[in-house]
DNA sequence: TGCACGATGAAC
DNA sequence: TTCATCGTGCAC
């Protein structure tokens, strides 16, 4: 399995969101390596994207979205469940990736049809916050035979405050893949 | 220092 | 449709 590298996440960030269905999410904790392979994402563009969390600038919280690529950036939504993103761009763009949901490979349990879901299932919490994807612990990966399928376009989820952004065909999602969250 | 609210999920 | 639950961002 190859994992992808710095300049993969430096990209576009709707080709960097729309590239990584298909791939493989590696977590691995308390030596446990668990895998899901990601079916459904958002794209959010940077500070000029309503929806995106870096549209209120340079905060303590959007810090690392507005670092370098190849990052996590892990957040608490409604204090109750876990949101995973990857930094795309080049650095200080402000833009990321969410991971909505997954398809268990490897030592995954539980319903993983959610980002938040997907959280809970692959055990990521606050602490990943600001993890090199680069690295050895939290990593994606492209599985050897890499036939993702077809991707369907849609709009966000929960982010009708946004106006027209809302409107935006940011989420994509492999067609007809069962663990897709709202298909 | 206080307060409104959210890139959700689950119950009712 | 309502609620849990708390960090973040902004008003005061």
């Amino acid at each position: 399995m190859h994992k992808l590298g710095r300049s993969f996440y430096r990209r576009d960030t709707v080709a960097v969101a729309r590239s990584l269905l298909g791939k493989y999410l590696v977590h691995v904790s308390r030596g446990v390596e668990r895998i899901g392979r990601i079916v459904e994402v958002e794209a959010y563009l940077g500070p000029q994207d309503r929806a995106s969390h870096s549209s209120r600038g340079l905060t303590p919280r959007t810090r690392v979205m507005f670092g370098p690529p190849g990052h996590a950036y892990v957040y608490l939504i409604y204090g109750v469940h876990h949101c995973l993103n990857v930094v795309t761009g080049r650095t200080g763009a402000g833009a990321a990736v969410l991971l909505r949901a997954v398809e268990p490979v490897r030592n995954v349990t539980g319903r993983t049809h959610g980002p938040g879901l997907l959280c809970r299932a692959l055990r990521v919490d606050l602490r990943r916050n600001a993890h090199d994807l680069t690295g050895d612990e939290l990593y994606i990966a492209a599985p050897p035979r890499a036939a993702a399928g077809a991707i369907v376009a849609r709009p966000r989820v929960g982010v009708d405050y946004a106006g027209a952004w809302a409107r935006r065909l940011l989420r994509f999602y492999l067609r007809g893949n069962p663990f897709v969250s709202r298909p």
